[in-house]
DNA sequence: AAAAGTTACGAAATCGGTTTCGTGTTGACA
DNA sequence: TGTCAACACGAAACCGATTTCGTAACTTTT
């Protein structure tokens, strides 16, 4: 094969060709304009010498990248991970590609990302906000995004300051589901091993367990409610709860529920059969462990899709007065062994 | 906030406060050419407008884009989203942001993706080898890509024949050492699932575990040796290995092995007293599953980062007479319960 | 006071394409 | 033979920056 180091432009061909830039271009867009013969010859050329227009030069000229930049809080987990997954094939349907950052639950680092990628170099971003940044409450990075009509869908972690689409699970759903179901295989006391008030989807599902107690005129108990704080020594910090006479456990992820579960095996405690345990996510954990554990799905990859469908309709149809809209959701309980069967 | 609608550019302020493109673009990067008092304006204007270069602009200028593309066969996968976090770990230190595509495992995605990617979109290439492409051993997209001198880097799914830095794991020694580990523990009877042959990973993980059995004196035995070759069914596919009168399995990946542990929970079989299992990957699977797997530990992030600091200098440093390295990441074995205590 | 040097800025080229508009050359038609 | 349309192509503007080079207006030097 040649060596085409020296990449070969629009120019080089009209000069090799003897025509002018105007004529290359539109020959190779086999525009009526130009002469079968001339545009045979063109087309040849570029052919053998791999001619590619560069895409920089088009995104410039065209003022849109076909990029939609993607912020997520983390990569490492499955439920982000199918995020993407839904994200990219949506976007990749529709003629789109995508730029992936991270967070990394810091707000500096994505105040960072965002400015950067609203410097033009995507046509719009989905973003799932950082732990950090919900916890200081502190949103104007992103009021300027929406100050600037970037287009802008938040994805699971949203909130209501900020004015744009949203995709979200119904965590208030999912948590009164999960509850009820806990109380209809015949469970009395459930605990719910939660996250520190700030992370708006654990209070939600928190929310959702109350009323689901509250309908059966269980009365909130304060020490059957677990906020894990750190990520170390989860077992600690969930062992206490064994203390208050639980049979079962509601979850609101897969590690706590597969933490505790553990916690129980130490202490003897049989499952389903003495204890019950709910998840949160469906991921690999709640799968291969033993027992399978009981969980409420979380479509990912619907989310990824239904937030890329958002977005790019917000992208191409430029509407005068744009109403943001919020897409729920739902979630499913998956039924494993971790629970008891449904009488 | 005002309505920015209408982006500003370096034109913009330039008519605006009546001097030319040059003297912004200078003013706003502190030059000395400009007076002070000039430069205090056009700053102050900018500053006030909120004024970002476009990004476009600049990578047509520059001739670059500070942009990595990357090139997966799937997301939703421990190894491969490590991976992931490794490369934009080591990419935004260095100033880089990464685009990621997935080739699904398909050989047509994988070629699109790779034109699309290759026309001045990024400065550089990583990619990990779809499995259709290692089937069919097509390679010529990724040879057109090394004839026109983008840097490339191949990471874990390699081939001898594409010319190019390359990161892998030490699949040979990580077999051999998975299986030493199964033989010194006093196993007699090892059995290995893994993948068809042209998946290279399966194969010189293969190459390993024989290496250690005929260290050993002992004969390989095919009825020990297991083909996965679909996804569907695993365990079917697994469960006849059990009438040999094993007494270790050695899965290649950690699927494989929850899936194995699983048959012989089935089958009433105590792990590790009666089977030890060692898998491969050191996912969430292997940490949570009971008994917890012991495990080759992959350092995906080692690798992603290894792989991306080899682009940027290949990138940055245009050496005349460049020879393609491959690194090698070592695994790493991670004890746990499935496996017996080495005495 | 003439020559030389500073200072502060603008014109224009450049990156690699697209697109509008203009124009020279044909051929057809009256 | 003059007019007009069709054809085939080129010049130039444009997208949004950077950067080289030129230069007018002062200031300094001798």
């Amino acid at each position: 094969m040649y060596n085409m180091k020296q990449k070969i432009t629009i120019k080089t061909i009209a000069k090799e060709l003897g025509v002018s830039t105007s004529t290359v271009s539109k020959a190779l867009k086999d525009s009526h304009e130009i002469s079968k013969e001339t545009k045979e010859r063109i087309q040849a050329y570029a052919d053998f010498y791999n001619y590619k227009p560069n895409n920089l030069a088009l995104q410039l000229r065209n003022q849109k990248t076909k990029l939609i930049g993607v912020l997520l809080p983390k990569i490492v987990h499955h439920f982000f991970s199918t995020i993407i997954k839904g994200i990219e094939e949506g976007a990749s349907e529709k003629g789109y590609r995508i730029m992936v950052c991270f967070s990394d639950e810091s707000h500096t680092k994505e105040v960072e990302n965002l400015k950067v990628l609203s410097n033009g170099s995507v046509d719009g971003l989905i973003v799932s906000i950082a732990n950090e940044t919900l916890a200081n409450k502190d949103f104007k990075h992103f009021k300027e995004l929406v100050s600037e009509e970037i287009p802008l869908v938040l994805l699971d972690r949203v909130v209501d300051e900020i004015h744009c689409d949203k995709v979200v699970v119904d965590d208030f759903g999912a948590g009164y589901k999960a509850t009820k179901h806990l109380l209809n295989t015949g469970c009395k006391r459930v605990a719910i091993i939660t996250t520190p008030e700030y992370v708006n989807v654990g209070t939600l599902r928190r929310k959702g367990y109350e009323k689901a107690l509250l309908e059966r005129n269980i009365a909130i108990d304060k020490d059957l409610i677990i906020e894990i704080d750190e990520k170390e020594n989860i077992k600690e910090q969930i062992r206490p709860v064994f203390d208050y006479n639980i049979d079962a456990i509601f979850a609101v992820n897969e590690i706590y529920a597969a933490k505790s579960i553990r916690v129980a095996k130490e202490k003897s405690i049989r499952i389903p059969e003495e204890l019950s345990v709910t998840g949160f996510t469906d991921g690999l954990i709640s799968e291969y462990s033993t027992p399978s554990i009981t969980t409420m799905a979380q479509h990912g990859l619907t989310m990824g899709r239904q937030a890329v469908e958002a977005l790019i309709d917000r992208i191409e149809n430029e509407a005068e007065n744009y109403e943001p809209k919020t897409i729920v959701v739902s979630s499913d309980l998956k039924l494993r062994e971790s629970t008891k069967p449904s009488s």
